[in-house]
DNA sequence: TAATCTTCCGTTAACGTACACGACAAAGAT
DNA sequence: ATCTTTGTCGTGTACGTTAACGGAAGATTA
């Protein structure tokens, strides 16, 4: 049962019924000074019973603050997955631009931690309201982290997660879920009696950072482990990518093996390379899946090479960092910290629904 | 290269570049007459020439039109699933409440087409801005489509696709292609030499449209067509679920005869009643796949009684087809006329990053 | 005792837009 | 010649909020 007969109450009504001005009930609801306590408490409660509720439309027509929302994630150049996340970020940024909403985007180098300290700090100088992240090295951030809760400056991890912190929100996937799942598709496809052998391949590129494969990798084997499968044997293979040849050589050996592969599981993005691999040796009837609609993976997977992608709406994940952000400086809403994505199961026959971004 | 150099320009802006008064400019805007054609066109230039765009805050708090959204649904007791798109609705006309939009929800009989048509027509009467609606009943749809065009209201098409009509947009599935997908998943866990039989379980209530239904066989059984399985069998099965016993009845005759099944494929939101046969008579070995993320559905799902469920984000659909008219009616912004969800594959480890919604 | 300082509060001009009202000219009617 | 009509256009008020400004008391100081 909602009161609004008399349609909308604004700040006038409060103040006609507490027998004040506009003033002093603007004053009580910005909580400065200059307001009695008497008369403070008053209002309070006339402001309880009547049930206001600003209107944000007016509130950010008459004010004049402006919000800035820095942004610091990996270039494009050393990983295309950011854009995606980007994509959303900008989305809403042109959501909440009336609303004296602006973005400030600033990139780090994926394989180089200088950068990103540096960055970060150009960041905390420029004083922003709210900051998103992707605190990908884990000392740095924990530096920055420390920095940003003595500014009070409220910041956001996006992708990936560091524990024990007083960040805002955090919008990602759930890693171990996600290899998981992985392994789940993967028996569901393979093991139909017969020994089976499944290699888990982690193209990396030895200066950056590799959390999420490890994570990912763990979910993979835990669940070979839980399910009783036998049968089936998992391997494990780090694969150095800044050598050209590496992979080749470490694929041919497999291949040429005696136990020869039934399925890949690539733990990142750079399953394409794997499906590259594949392709040019005529190789069927291996079971590939990796990671996150890169062009060239959503390639492969059209041609059946890939056979799952698992995706996690990476534009949605931006999209809502930001939108967390404007939840809470300007609506004053409380925001859930964690906030996981869901582990989309992405197939041949459904990948063109998932290729435009839209919100 | 944008000349936001002063930062925001707005109606008296351009009144002083033409030397005119903000009330000219505004019929201008409006394109109201009591304008000179010369002054008009002087106006119009200038508008261009500085690249106005109106502060959407400023008039929707200067104006007083109400903007009425009507929904015409199938009510939840005919179809639990209709519950999801409505949490979207919801969700939406919460958003765009501050710009003076409000929604006006009515349900109808599933089963009875006559109540179809009498809720549309109370709503035509109400006069609203916009109508959301699922036209389950195809004859019925074409008069009310009929008269939407005459009265020059804007319809926006949800969960059901009616062709050559003017409807501003569709919301929906692409229903074809999900059964063409929920083909691929079951032949991907199958079909690993040996004979085997597939049926199609159509559990339909007779008086209700079955629309969705036939198109998702069709997909299914098209991809088996297409795709070489030669050692694939596909059979057809309807089933009156007003019946109670009808269902298990036709479920032993397949399980008791020579042509054990080794997939079921349920082509809508029942699948738990097959479920529970398979559960009650301690059938395993059976791959299961079905829609919709109905409890009774995820429960099974979590059993591992049922593989997968085909979802489609029917929050999301709901909540777009809102958004469609806010931007249609308020924004002014053209709006894509077909928007289909993503196919999403949902497994007992993925499921629980679908079951919340959140915008 | 007068002057200054606090503390509290009301008034008012914005923010960008919508729209009613009225002003003022030119054109027509009497 | 005056009076009305018509077509243009400017002015003013409103929407709900912010925030600067200033006024009226009482409290403190000289």
């Amino acid at each position: 049962m909602k009161k609004d007969a008399a349609l909308k109450i604004g700040i006038k009504d409060i103040a006609k019924h507490a027998n004040v001005s506009i003033g002093t009930v603007d004053r009580v609801l910005h909580n400065r000074s200059e307001v009695s306590k008497t008369t403070r408490e008053q209002v309070l409660q006339i402001i309880e019973e009547l049930g206001y509720t600003p209107n944000l439309l007016a509130k950010s027509l008459a004010s004049k603050i402006k919000y800035t929302i820095a942004v610091l994630i990996p270039d494009l150049g050393s990983n295309a997955y950011w854009e995606k996340p980007l994509q959303g970020i900008r989305a809403a940024a042109l959501e909440i631009k009336k609303f004296n909403f602006e973005l400030q985007i600033a990139t780090f180098d994926y394989g180089n931690e200088k950068s990103f300290v540096e960055k970060a700090n150009e960041i905390l100088n420029s004083n922003p309201s709210g900051f998103i992240f992707a605190p990908v090295f884990y000392d740095s951030s924990l530096v920055l982290i420390e920095k940003c809760d003595q500014l009070q400056l409220p910041y956001v991890f996006i992708d990936v997660f560091i524990e024990n912190c007083k960040n805002l929100a955090y919008f990602g996937q759930n890693s171990v879920q996600s290899g998981y799942l992985a392994a789940s598709l993967m028996k569901y496809g393979i093991v139909n009696g017969g020994i089976s052998h499944i290699y888990v391949v982690k193209p990396l590129n030895p200066s950056a950072p590799v959390y999420h494969l490890s994570l990912r990798e763990k979910g993979f084997i835990t669940y070979f482990s839980q399910v009783a499968a036998s049968q089936v044997f998992i391997h494990s293979m780090d694969v150095d990518i800044s050598s050209s040849t590496e992979l080749v050589k470490s694929l041919d050996t497999i291949m040429e093996s005696a136990q020869k592969p039934s399925g890949l599981f690539v733990a990142n993005s750079r399953v394409h390379l794997v499906a590259r691999y594949l392709e040019k040796n005529k190789i069927e009837n291996v079971v590939l899946i990796g990671y996150d609609l890169l062009q060239e993976n959503v390639e492969f997977l059209e041609k059946g090479i890939i056979q799952f992608l698992i995706c996690q709406n990476p534009e949605e994940q931006g999209y809502k960092s930001v939108l967390s952000l404007f939840n809470h400086l300007f609506l004053k809403k409380t925001v859930d910290k964690f906030n996981y994505s869901p582990i989309d199961i992405i197939m041949k026959e459904n990948i063109e629904y998932y290729t435009n971004f839209k919100i």
